[in-house]
DNA sequence: TTATTTTGTTAGTATCATCTAACTTGTTAA
DNA sequence: TTAACAAGTTAGATGATACTAACAAAATAA
């Protein structure tokens, strides 16, 4: 059996290791703002497990055994955002605590039965694969808006880190999923982007908003 | 704060007080299936809290706090399992260890929507009512059907307790709540009853389950 | 390359939630 | 009314999850 405690271990050294493919203690510890030495010791935990690849004094990685795990805590996590945003009338900036707990529910048939009411959706509110059943996620090929020239046509397809702050200023600038952006200007001096949207002309983007804001290029296969 | 485990305490002390309005260690030890020592100590620490009423050697009571929170608790359980039957499909013997799950979710905002989706039921899909946001819980006076006699016509408001296998006999039998029971026969020998109900004619039904169909004889005021 | 800082580890402590063993108190049946 | 049994309590142990203090290793800066 593994506790709440050491899932939510495990789904943060999924995302860290995602990018880089491994991570350090301190990071975990940040994270989570736990101390390094309970994040050392759970490390070596989740070793004796087979969950965690754990070598003194070496970067972390999970196992594949953990790392399946940790995507279906992450499924669960997302489609629970999704029900909540799409069958609950939430709004995509206020589903992510709800959904760090309820993606400790024990219950197969409780997400199963959230899928298919869904419909099998691909993504959560956020633009974030949701893993399918066995752990396996499609892997995204979209860039930072920060990262696209002047007069290029994008597709808005994910928000990626999503604080809370940050959802919230997209919505008040009606900038959702889907849209297509189009690049006006960039400022030389601190990266910020004019774009164009909806009915929305000339509308100023910080580069600290840009660059997490995941657009695809050419108008993406369905 | 007031931990998962903590509430699972609270709100059997509840259940098991609401009848008599005291219960005792043996009653939570029996209930939890946890050794009496370890509730005794539980108890202990639950009135250092001042939610329950505890002195040596004496029954347990819950203190007017506790009651409310044990209530609140089970407004959570009761609206989650209401929203499980009626908003996601799943059939009334299949949503208590669901929300036995979902009960500790700290999230008011998602309980509150529950209740404005479901339109603010009063009570959960077996019938027991839902205590308000107060922790106010409304009293039915039903009477058990294995109470009534010959010839009477009742109408089935409730299942307490409501096992799962219970549950699905009743479901079996297509006896579901607000349906009309008439009382055909009582087998003086082993109080197994005779009952006509919808398309039903003459359902022999033993006086286990009868105990716990409730029941209310002047149809209900809506 | 040495000194400093950052990161990682070990050791020891604390709290929560559980247990078993042993003892005490209260209840019930001879 | 006492002897037996049931219920309640105390004491002590354990595993999980956190902490701080102190030390060791690795990375970085001087
Ligand atoms: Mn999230
Ligand atoms: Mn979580
Ligand atoms: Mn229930
Ligand atoms: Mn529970």
């Amino acid at each position: 059996m593994i506790s709440q405690t050491e899932e939510n271990y495990l789904k943060v050294l999924y995302n860290l290791t995602s990018l880089k493919g491994e991570a350090s203690v301190n990071d975990i510890s940040k994270q989570l703002d736990i101390k390094m030495p309970t994040v050392n010791s759970m490390m070596k935990r989740l070793a004796e497990k087979k969950l965690v690849v754990y070598e003194s004094y070496k970067p972390l990685k999970l196992s594949v055994e953990g790392k399946k795990l940790a995507a279906l805590i992450i499924r669960k996590h997302r489609l629970t955002e999704m029900y909540l945003v799409e069958k609950m009338g939430f709004g995509w900036e206020n589903v992510h605590n709800i959904a760090e707990q309820i993606e400790h529910i024990q219950a197969p048939e409780f997400f199963d039965k959230m899928d298919e009411l869904l419909g099998f959706p691909k993504v959560d509110p956020h633009g974030s694969p949701i893993p399918d059943a066995d752990g396996n996620i499609a892997s995204d090929n979209y860039l930072k808006l920060s990262d696209c020239k002047v007069g290029e046509s994008v597709t808005f397809m994910a928000v990626q880190p999503s604080s809370e702050d940050l959802l919230k200023f997209l919505t008040s600038r009606e900038l959702s999923l889907g849209l297509e952006l189009k690049i006006k200007q960039i400022e030389p001096f601190d990266g910020s982007m004019v774009i164009s949207y909806a009915n929305k002309e000339n509308e100023m983007l910080s580069s600290k908003v840009c660059d997490k804001l995941l657009v695809s290029k050419k108008s993406k296969k369905k």
